[in-house]
DNA sequence: GTCTATACCTGGATAGAC
DNA sequence: GTCTATCCAGGTATAGAC
């Protein structure tokens, strides 16, 4: 675990989220962090290594958070989980799934299947928040759960990449839909 | 307007919005068109001449679609939109915006413009479209105008990603959610 | 309008010294 | 764990013949 390790993973990331996996090469990461290109090597023999790293600690992170949101009630759950991209946004970048998703099918295999895990965890998260807020009469809608947790995530995903490209803060804009449709 | 130069951007837009724009190249459209690479530049010196052709092309045919819908319903006019979606995602495409926005910063300058204009050239037709089912008394939501637009064209652009990505059809999901709601 | 040929560069990746 | 040096493939792009 070392350090620049970590450091490689953090630049990576932030250059998948605003440029994407193939417009950043190894030179975007060993000039900045003042390192040679085979450093990077060393740590990530090739570059599906370094992608795959990304998606499996955002995994993690994503895990880890949940355990620890679990006492919260549904609406706070909701709430933090839309401050993952609110912190995005103030990045400028837009969520990994959102960075990755669009170009799936150039993407190494390794990421495609760490992809599709991912995909698959965050919407069923996000139902499990929903049906508890349903069953505790605290959430009160017309479509399935399904659809509910679908229709969160994909405004919130594509929400970041609107505002970049439209230049307006449509996360703002949609998040405060959110609350009023529940 | 020779036949050549429709074909490269046909297959061009396809590249881009199942593989992306850096993870394409000028060989992935000669060789299955059977032309060479000194062909394709004829057509499009840059890459970058290219990619804006096609944004160019896009918001060309919304313009021209929009105005065949003018007599609809507004519920009618947002199947019509919906079904746009439904269209490319049964070629396994994301549409252009989600395809080329997570990748904005990497993008040439005359890509990044067009591509601004047609976000909000897509929301405001958007817009419009609710507007007028509200003041015709159709829709009704709690959210405004702008919100509403905003929820559903994020959540149509990216049920594209995730649809891929997840490897399930949540675009069919969200869009029987979005009438619901309506 | 399409070809051949080629220039030029950048990218990912590896070998081997330190 | 980082370096120097280098390889090779592939990419965009252009010149000039047909």
């Amino acid at each position: 675990m070392s350090n620049t390790r970590t450091k490689i993973m953090n630049l990576a990331e932030k250059l998948i989220r605003t440029k994407g996996y193939h417009a950043f090469s190894y030179k975007d990461i060993s000039a900045p962090l003042q390192i040679k290109n085979a450093a990077v090597h060393y740590h990530f023999p090739a570059k599906a290594d370094l992608g795959e790293a990304i998606i499996s600690r955002t995994i993690r992170t994503f895990e880890l958070q949940t355990e620890e949101w679990k006492p919260l009630s549904p609406e706070k759950k909701l709430e933090a989980f839309i401050n993952i991209y609110r912190e995005s946004k103030e990045q400028n970048m837009v969520c990994f799934m959102g960075a990755l998703g669009p170009s799936y099918d150039s993407l190494p295999d390794n990421m495609k299947a760490e992809l599709t895990i991912a995909s698959n965890q965050i919407r069923l998260w996000l139902r499990e928040v929903l049906q508890e807020g349903k069953d505790k009469g605290l959430f009160d809608f017309s479509e399935t759960i399904e659809e509910k947790a679908d229709t969160i995530v994909t405004a919130l995903l594509s929400s970041l990449i609107l505002s970049i490209v439209s230049q307006e803060d449509v996360l703002q804009t949609v998040s405060k839909a959110i609350p009023k449709a529940l």
